[in-house]
DNA sequence: GCGTAAATATGATGGCTATCATGATTGTGT
DNA sequence: ACACAATCATGATAGCCATCATATTTACGC
């Protein structure tokens, strides 16, 4: 069992101004850091000085980063979205990973659909366009990976199955016994697969 | 065009110590409010003092009907979770009802699971249980409104419908274009009739 | 009718948070 | 090498919020 050293402080104890090197990739750990507690805890309850300190940093530099806690919220959606690969996916199994109470338990490094969409609602412009950006990429992903199906429905079927998978992993969250968490997200996947099926088998 | 007139602030001014029924009538109206505004604005976002006046009072009264705002939240939560009919569902109606455009812009009356589910998940114990006996109360509803599936089928067919309403309108309110987010709620609805179709017709 | 307890109002308090001001240190272009 | 500017640390500040303390009025049981 590999052992990771994840966390860092500042490289060095008194090192005041850093190589541009060094900053890009502060802010990029910034970033990095911030996406993960915001999934996790949701924009309000996440503290500007606590993603600095988990950044290895203090609050006070933060401002010369970002200009604001809502610019940092839109830069990091567009941050983690813009991450996701593009490239082909199996959707057997994206849906298996997905649909397992092991990215249910894991919301700090899953999905940032699932753990921001509904928050989103309540963020600035800039954050919701850069979602809007994130969820048009991924119906277009969806349906490239539905090949059995006619091209009249893909779209449908790459939207209707998005949300399907969204909603599941956020009900299973939202609930508290984990027999009914489990089935959420079996019989999600269970019902998604019937009707690709039959819908391809048409 | 009817005017209806909603608001109401405190029945009499110097009304200090109100009858016993007028208490029952104040804590209604504060559950009432507050599972407004909680779906309105997410539970972090709305103050016990903005929750207070909402339903007329000053914010001093509000420890003396609730023993803390969690307290508060997961009372809110069982309240207009259980206030949901348990009689039949016309599925087709309720459907056309659940994802569409006037739904998804009017968060504060809408659905309290599609509002409220994601944050729930940061909530204490007790929200948590009233939401998950609300989800199985409504997987129940909804496998009692699928009359025409296998009964093998008919639970997945309800969860997974299920999952697939409450991701839709998340996805559809998160979004900040009109177009694709009408989108997404017609092609999920399309999505949805034509899984349930093809699982009656087998 | 009367005294008491209940219901709400008014008014703190302490903690947390976003943001700003200032200062120290040192990369970087010349 | 030198001056400048950039980067981050330390340390305010002002506002908001949950919660509590106390005062005020009045319903309700006797």
């Amino acid at each position: 069992m590999a052992i990771m050293i994840v966390s860092m402080g500042p490289v060095e104890k008194f090192e005041m101004k850093v190589s541009r090197e060094q900053m890009a990739e502060n802010r990029r750990r910034i970033l990095d850091v911030a996406s993960r507690l915001f999934r996790e805890k949701g924009f309000d309850a996440v503290s500007v000085a606590e993603v600095m300190k988990a950044a290895g940093l203090t609050h006070g530099g933060f401002y010369g980063h970002f200009s604001s806690k809502d610019d940092l919220v839109a830069e990091t959606i567009s941050y983690v979205l813009s991450r996701d690969g593009d490239g082909g996916v199996d959707l057997r199994a994206y849906m298996d990973e997905y649909l397992a109470p092991r990215h249910r338990d894991n919301a700090a490094a899953g999905c940032p659909t699932a753990g921001l969409a509904a928050d989103i609602r309540h963020q600035t412009p800039a954050a919701r366009a850069a979602m809007t950006a994130g969820l048009r990429s991924q119906i277009e992903r969806l349906a490239k990976a539905l090949p059995n199906i006619d091209a009249a429905d893909r779209r449908s079927a790459a939207i209707g199955t998005w949300a399907a998978m969204v909603g599941a992993v956020i009900l299973a969250r939202a609930v508290d016994d984990t027999e009914l968490s489990d089935e959420v997200l079996e019989q999600t996947r269970v019902w998604i697969e019937a009707a690709i099926g039959s819908a391809s088998a048409r």
